[in-house]
DNA sequence: TTCCTTTAGTTAGCTATCTAACTATATAAT
DNA sequence: ATTATATAGTTAGATAGCTAACTAAAGGAA
């Protein structure tokens, strides 16, 4: 009762990390959504982008669980592809539960422009910082979320 | 109109990264707050965290600072923290628009108990991944932090 | 002194995200 | 065939975050 013990964490690497993962992801975000095309968010950016590089049809359950979102929240950001005209959904051949979102033209076209939008702050960022570093930090932030992901 | 240029983005390794950023955000945000007592979210452990580590008194637009969110956003996260009893405001000697953030006994406990829960979590990450891992990354990340910062 | 600009905090309205709970379909077990 | 369990998608209600716009106070310039 008379002091408190200060040396409870010896502030954890892993901690930090976690708080400067935070910081980041906040920045990035914003300085992204700052300069997408058509009020794109990052969400809905990164959908787009995944469906044209994979060209594989999905469902929103498997899209859901390649960015690690719950399924509830990918239905809100397909829904709002929809009204926006980017994608379409159609029924699942043989599962009736399930449906399978489509990317259309207009969906094809913004994701370009919003590249085009995002270029010049990739190799500005390129230029200053080099994109080794982002390669040593990708190959670092899988091996965390490999793990994160295996143990939930 | 042929054929559409596939090769338009060759993938950055800087979009690969703040993609994988999103991501481990995402599992980090919720594995934290499934272990975190009384509700507490990972911003307002943030801000308890920050307060007791840093001792010093902060404005709620220093706090907004520290963690690169909006003033607005910080308002909220301290007004749910006030609402909980884990912090007092109290007005500003000598500059009568802002005020001081002040944790409360309550509020140091619950810090106190909130590591407690982290530690097993941080402690089998660790040992799985070992704890240079994360200084490494937490270097890459503090610089792509200051680069971001600075140009905004 | 008066006016202009900046800063602190808040309010309003939006999106993204979560969990819990619900419906419908599919699949396995009895 | 019936029942139980698992999966897909959605809805409801919550938090965190943003920008825009507002009020109040501080500080500098005319």
């Amino acid at each position: 009762m008379s002091e408190m013990p200060t040396a409870e964490t010896p502030e954890s690497p892993i901690y930090l990390f976690f708080n400067e993962l935070g910081i980041m992801e906040q920045l990035v975000t914003t300085q992204l959504e700052r300069v997408l095309p058509g009020g794109l968010t990052k969400s809905q950016f990164g959908v787009l982008n995944h469906m044209v590089r994979l060209g594989r049809l999905e469902s929103p359950a498997e899209l859901a669980s390649a960015f690690q979102v719950s399924r509830p929240t990918m239905t809100n950001t397909v829904q709002k592809l929809l009204a926006k005209g980017y994608v379409e959904i159609v029924p699942h051949a043989s599962d009736s539960r399930s449906k399978i979102v489509k990317i259309t033209e207009a969906g094809v076209a913004i994701r370009s422009e919003a590249l085009k939008a995002l270029a010049p702050l990739f190799e500005r960022i390129g230029i200053s910082l080099g994109e080794s570093l982002f390669e040593e930090a990708v190959s670092l932030l899988q091996k965390v979320r490999v793990y994160l992901d295996e143990n939930r």
